[in-house]
RNA sequence: GCGCCUGUAGCUCAGCUGGAUAGAGUAACUGGCUUCGAACCAGUUGGUCGGGAGUUCGAAUCUCUCCAGGCGCGCCA
């Protein structure tokens, strides 16, 4: 159950009889301070103010008609007109009874598809930190639609068309064609860029070999299917190892689109939004004009003729949209692309290509940034692989393995090792607003201490460790019942999973669930520390039992949305 | 030039449709392991929320302006 929103409802619908107006909002939130209860209705005084009442006398009425005693133990009225709600201990001990702890949250019966665009990497170029960030925040996004009940379909746009493949075939002409060559593909690349830059002839065959490729050359299309089959290689061994849900058959390249292109142009030119500049056909829309009347054209089709990343997002738009019949498709895809995709988008739903009802939304994230918080770059001007980071999280973390427990095997600490390096990477990333740009730093994504994955593996652990010591059955009914401070922040906490799943879902901050987990792990830690599980007796032992249980659940269902793994012993 | 984003404690960041005394982590300091795992817990210190003006019962949040940084703006993706 949601309970912040049947307050809010409740509330809401009682601030509307009293004023005869339909769409007064209570505005319910958590209260920010355990003083002023669990929940606060914030919305009284707004509306004291548009019926020129008393706020305190309107809060009192309001609270006269309130029928909250199932959920209530005290409702105060605080402030200028604040209305503190204290949830009861027994609405609470009943509610974390009746909890289904194979679901925990209600799924959703509504059967939207949602459509997702995230990770996009490029053939032939290594995957690098700068990736890291789409990759985590859209499999945690989507993870999240799929457990929900939701119909998501995955996208990897990935980015295997355009002019620098000429230049990757004509060096691979050169080298006789040995594939072996491609193991390292960023060295390859790198070797093609230096000879397309130094020399002039090369780079002239490589213009011509793009021409041949676009024109379907067999022996140019079989030496670029190569370096798609080496990239998605590569790409799949780093999802693997950073526990991302993407496969093979999630991957819907940019060539994907290329005979759906004239299409779109023709569908554009029949609509009459097609204007020439320049020689380009370009899109003009009022709304990207300025003050001066200059108009900001979406380009479509270039003077030669050739297509463009607009183009090529239109037809992906299409295909979303009227094939896999999408009700939301969400881009996961760097800040810096807000315009092309406000543009693409107003041009799709414009030209009818999306439907109306279907919504369109980029989840952009911040750029990344070096430590003196300019743009990242190593001294050698290149980025971090993300393989490299992998491996050092890793490293890390498995000589803080063998320091805390020496005893354990070597594979042992080398399985552990791998979890909390990861989770500490992926963590690090989730547990910022995707919005604001970040800063790339080792030892921050790489710390083990504080609030980062490893903390709320740690809760999991201990919680585990009760179980197996006790020789109990983390999986048995136990009988809850609240009683002490700690034991009711820690069940309120595990009730309100449901709230922030749903938030999740409406505005795509990962962020909120990293909090909101790291909040839980800190409830169950002093819990923890008051309440003592093992050496307690009959039914409050059976209920705390049942406490860690739900703990334990709640904590691996959270970290699993966000693609973390738990461990039982760390 | 136009537009978008960012500016909160020494550092890294939260702060939800405007709400009460601006919160965490980290660093520094204090206390807690013969007691369910100290990767922990309890506590102390630390902030003119970039500056200024405005809107209002109330502003980190909305508006304007200035400063600083980042990014994007016709044939790359």
């Amino acid at each position: 159950m949601n309970l912040k929103h049947i307050l809010d409802q409740q509330i809401s619908q009682v601030l509307s009889e009293i004023s005869g107006d339909p769409t007064c909002q209570a505005i319910v939130n958590h209260s920010k301070s355990a003083q002023f209860g669990d929940y606060q209705a914030n919305g009284v005084m707004a509306l004291a103010k548009r019926l020129r009442l008393n706020p305190k006398e309107l809060a009192e009425k309001v609270n006269n008609k309130l029928e909250l005693s199932e959920f209530a133990e005290t409702i105060d009225i605080a402030g200028p007109g604040f209305i503190n709600i204290s949830i009861s201990k027994d609405f609470l001990t009943k509610q974390l009874n009746l909890l289904d702890k194979d679901q925990l949250v209600k799924k959703s019966n509504d059967k939207q598809i949602v459509v997702i665009d995230y990770s996009s990497p490029n053939l032939a170029k290594e995957m690098h930190v700068g990736h890291l960030r789409g990759t985590i925040i859209g499999d945690a996004i989507a993870r999240t639609f799929e457990w929900m009940g939701y119909r998501l379909i995955r996208q990897n746009h990935f980015g295997d068309w355009g002019t620098q493949f000429g230049m990757l075939i004509t060096y691979m002409f050169e080298q006789g064609g040995a594939t072996t060559k491609l193991s390292n593909l960023e060295t390859f690349y790198r070797a093609a860029k230096k000879r397309f830059d130094d020399d002039a002839d090369f780079a002239a065959k490589a213009r011509e070999n793009v021409v041949k490729l676009q024109s379907g050359d067999e022996q140019c299309l079989q030496l670029w299917k190569s370096f798609i089959d080496i990239s998605i290689l590569h790409c799949q061994e780093l999802y693997k190892k950073l526990n991302i849900t993407l496969t093979e058959n999630d991957v819907v390249p940019e060539s994907f689109y290329n005979d759906k292109l004239a299409g779109i142009i023709e569908t554009l030119d029949k609509q009459g939004l097609l204007t020439e500049s320049d020689g380009a056909r370009c899109v003009f829309l009022d709304e990207f004009k300025n003050k001066e009347g200059d108009m900001l054209p979406t380009i479509v089709q270039k003077s030669d003729g050739g297509y463009l990343y607009a183009t090529t997002d239109l037809a992906g738009i299409e295909y979303r949209c009227q094939t896999l019949h999408a009700n939301r498709v969400l881009y996961v895809v760097d800040a810096r692309q807000g315009l092309h995709f406000q543009q693409v988008f107003n041009v799709a739903k414009l030209a009818g290509l999306a439907d109306e009802k279907c919504s369109l939304e980029h989840l952009s994230y911040g750029t990344m940034m070096g430590k003196d918080g300019k743009p990242f770059k190593t001294r050698s001007g290149d980025t971090i692989k993300l393989i490299d980071l992998i491996e050092e999280g890793i490293q890390r973390a498995y000589t803080l393995v063998e320091s805390k427990n020496p005893d354990l095997s070597k594979a042992e600490k080398q399985r552990i090792a791998n979890v909390v390096g990861i989770s500490a990477i992926k963590y690090a990333d989730l547990s910022k607003n995707r919005n604001s740009d970040y800063i790339f730093d080792w030892d921050s994504m790489l710390s083990f201490e504080g609030n980062t994955a490893p903390y709320l593996l740690y809760a999991f652990a201990r919680i585990r460790s009760i179980f197996k010591r006790a020789q109990l059955d983390a999986d048995a009914e136990y009988k809850i019942c609240i009683e002490s401070p700690e034991e009711k922040v820690l069940a309120l906490k595990l009730l309100q999973f449901t709230e922030v799943v749903e938030a999740l879902l409406l505005d795509c901050y990962p962020n909120q669930l990293c909090l909101y987990l790291y909040e839980l792990a800190g409830n169950f830690m002093s819990f923890y520390e008051a309440c003592p599980v093992l050496k307690s007796e009959g039914e409050v032992m059976q209920s705390r039992l049942g406490l860690c249980q739900l703990a334990a659940l709640t904590l691996n269902q959270g970290l699993s949305l966000l693609g973390i793994e738990t461990l039982d012993k760390m």
